[in-house]
DNA sequence: GTCTATACGCCGATAGAC
DNA sequence: GTCTATCGGCGTATAGAC
């Protein structure tokens, strides 16, 4: 798993291979195959594998005020490097949602990646709603129209180079002042 | 061309070969290197010639005021179906985008797909900025947040199957209305 | 321009020894 | 569990006839 990170990072989803796996893991082509039968096994094993780490993940936007951990989830999207071994692997998880679109084993296991970060966003925005620091938004709505503009964004810079993670915080601002923070003045 | 087109969206970007572009094409595999010498020269030239057609496209948006041409935007993005030859062939742009991190050659072109885009869309804003329909925003960081926020949406939709394009039309409305759109009570 | 034939490499997966 | 060896297939690209 850890050698599939690597690879990934490395050569991308693209070229992923069982034989750069086997190199990675310091073992030989077929005995990546011992443990997993197929390709697509290891990559689904893989996904679960990592689904955890990003739970964790998640685990840092902190406790503070619905603002604050809304907040903290803008940055913690907006602060994927570009060019460090996290950000090419992210570019290559990108490949795989993708990839995703003619694969059902994929496209499930990258679901609960997603309802994943919505739950965690869902619970924020509820939050928020409740103690009167946000305006009556529909949490789930809100929370996925967040992640989309976040994703948008993190996937033109990780793949475009365009400099969208910068771009983006102004408006993300304006969209939190104007539509979801309760007014204040 | 056309060949290629089909094969995209028949096979995805990762099942693009020159065998399936000459049998689309109805030729040799060995004609297709006659006229490209690589595959890359291939998807590059693909990407150049669909560009052209990317242009008609936008004009779709018609004449109207900026309001209506910014919500013709919004629709015209969150319309495109999931299960036709058109969603299927945007599926393979999306692989192609992703594969654009790591070549060079390939961000080039789709930088100026992006550029296009942003270049509708901050020409819209900037009108309905100046006739007073909008609010005093900035065009350009307005329409990338709108852009990524429908990309993502769209993404979503074509490879994980949410079902986004429904699901992000009310939140786009609030920020339409909450950030963009001139006040009118 | 268009073809057939082919070189050459890498891929996923399996067989079989240890 | 772990290895080496190997099969069959497909990928890009080229050579050379017409």
């Amino acid at each position: 798993m850890v050698g599939t990170y690597r690879v990934l990072a490395d050569v991308g989803f693209d070229g992923l291979t069982t034989q750069r796996v086997a190199d990675a893991a310091d073992c030989s082509q077929s005995l990546v195959h011992y443990h997993y039968d197929t390709k697509e096994d290891l990559v689904v094993a893989f996904l679960e594998w990592v689904r955890e780490a990003e739970g964790d993940y998640l685990e840092g936007l902190g406790e503070g005020s619905a603002e604050d951990r809304l907040r903290a989830f803008v940055d913690l999207q907006l602060s994927i490097p570009r060019d460090d071994e996290h950000g090419w692997f992210n570019v290559a998880f990108l490949e795989l949602q993708t990839a995703a679109a003619r694969n059902d084993r994929y496209r499930d296991a990258l679901r609960e990646f997603t309802s994943m970060v919505d739950d965690v966003l869902v619970a924020v925005i509820e939050d928020g709603v409740e103690t009167g620091e946000f305006r009556d938004v529909d949490p789930r709505a809100t929370a996925r129209f967040l992640r989309y503009a976040l994703h948008g964004a993190v996937g033109a810079t990780l793949t475009l180079h365009e400099d969208a993670t910068e771009a983006v915080r102004a408006p993300v601002e304006a969209y939190l002042e104007g539509v979801v923070l309760a007014e204040t003045d």
